[in-house]
DNA sequence: GTCGACCGCGGAGACCTCTCCACAAGATAC
DNA sequence: GTATCTTGTGGAGAGGTCTCCGCGGTCGAC
């Protein structure tokens, strides 16, 4: 049985994180405890960490984007569709610097399993669509590219473009060596 | 004037945290000061921030990249010895977690001119060596690269290799888009 | 030597993350 | 309604980063 109280300082916790966040990218965990008027062990034993937090924050967000893979690929080819994805994944990120930081190091297998998850199934999904249309090559994988997609994001605005120009480029030749 | 004092104190932090990152990449700032027994203040006033700090320490392994290049170059292709020098690069940063955080994130045009100059004339030189025998793109900026090699750093480290040979082959072919 | 002027010291302290556990407050059984 | 069992609480506290500033040690002038 989930006691009732807990579920409640669930929902104040989420409430006051999503206030703070939104008008402080990097407010502190203990400030949200605060808000939330929980102490700081309750925070952590309902989202073991920042990132926890975080990206159950920024799960629609996430659904957003994963719901958009299927427009992109019936509007345009593979290579494009991933173009397009990408660039408004990075732009999610950072927008929301700490939406870029959680989905990024090695948060990862551990946490993340609701978000991550998702978007690598997005990302697996566009490779697919180019892999079987030949535009990419066959030995891509999701998890490599979420990883540069990092990169992208850590980057200057203005270089994100060219550098995933350059990925893709990467991803569409035959493997060289 | 600079104070006698201040100078002796300097080398004892060096001293201090060389030895400190050598037994565990993670100590902390507190623990380096203690060590070279000078205050915190001391400390933060020497380096002012813990990635400052590092990439002093490691200047000796950046010079030794450096120095590669020519090596390298003379050795094999241009695309090869990008290859390889980026590896080592990587391996690099791997072994002390504690340089790649630092050579990575927003550390740079601020504190780094030190090391993170160095590492981009580096990357600019392997870069030229292909622009000008054609196996590399005219367009490859060694800045990008070197964030894309951030990636590399935080991947497991089995997609190193592969990743990589993505990015070279993005390199080699010319500009789709 | 002696004496200011001033540079650099280092610790106190503000605020952070995250853990641990004595205790309080729901839930359940009767 | 009461007793009991269980689940969750929240704050104290360990250890961290980094700042600020009163005070003491150094240096150049004499």
């Amino acid at each position: 049985m989930v006691r009732s109280d807990a579920r409640e300082n669930r929902a104040r916790i989420l409430a006051a994180a999503r206030e703070a966040f939104a008008e402080d990218d990097g407010t502190s965990m203990n400030r949200i405890a605060q808000l939330a008027g929980v102490g700081p062990g309750t925070l952590y034993r309902n989202y073991p960490s920042r990132e926890a937090l975080i990206l159950e924050i920024y799960q629609e967000e996430i659904e957003r984007l994963v719901d958009a893979v299927p427009v992109l690929l019936a509007e345009s080819s593979p290579v494009q569709a991933l173009r397009r994805w990408t660039l408004d994944l990075v732009a999610g990120m950072r927008r929301k610097h700490a939406f870029g930081a959680a989905l990024s190091p090695d948060t990862h297998q551990s946490i993340a399993a609701r978000s991550y998850g998702p978007v690598i199934a997005a990302i697996t999904r566009l490779l697919e669509a180019g892999k079987s249309d030949g535009s990419i090559r066959a030995d891509a994988e999701p998890v490599d590219f979420l990883q540069l997609t990092g990169a992208l994001w850590r980057a200057a605005p203005d270089r994100a473009e060219p550098m995933l120009a350059l990925i893709l480029d990467g991803l569409g030749s035959r493997p060289s060596s």
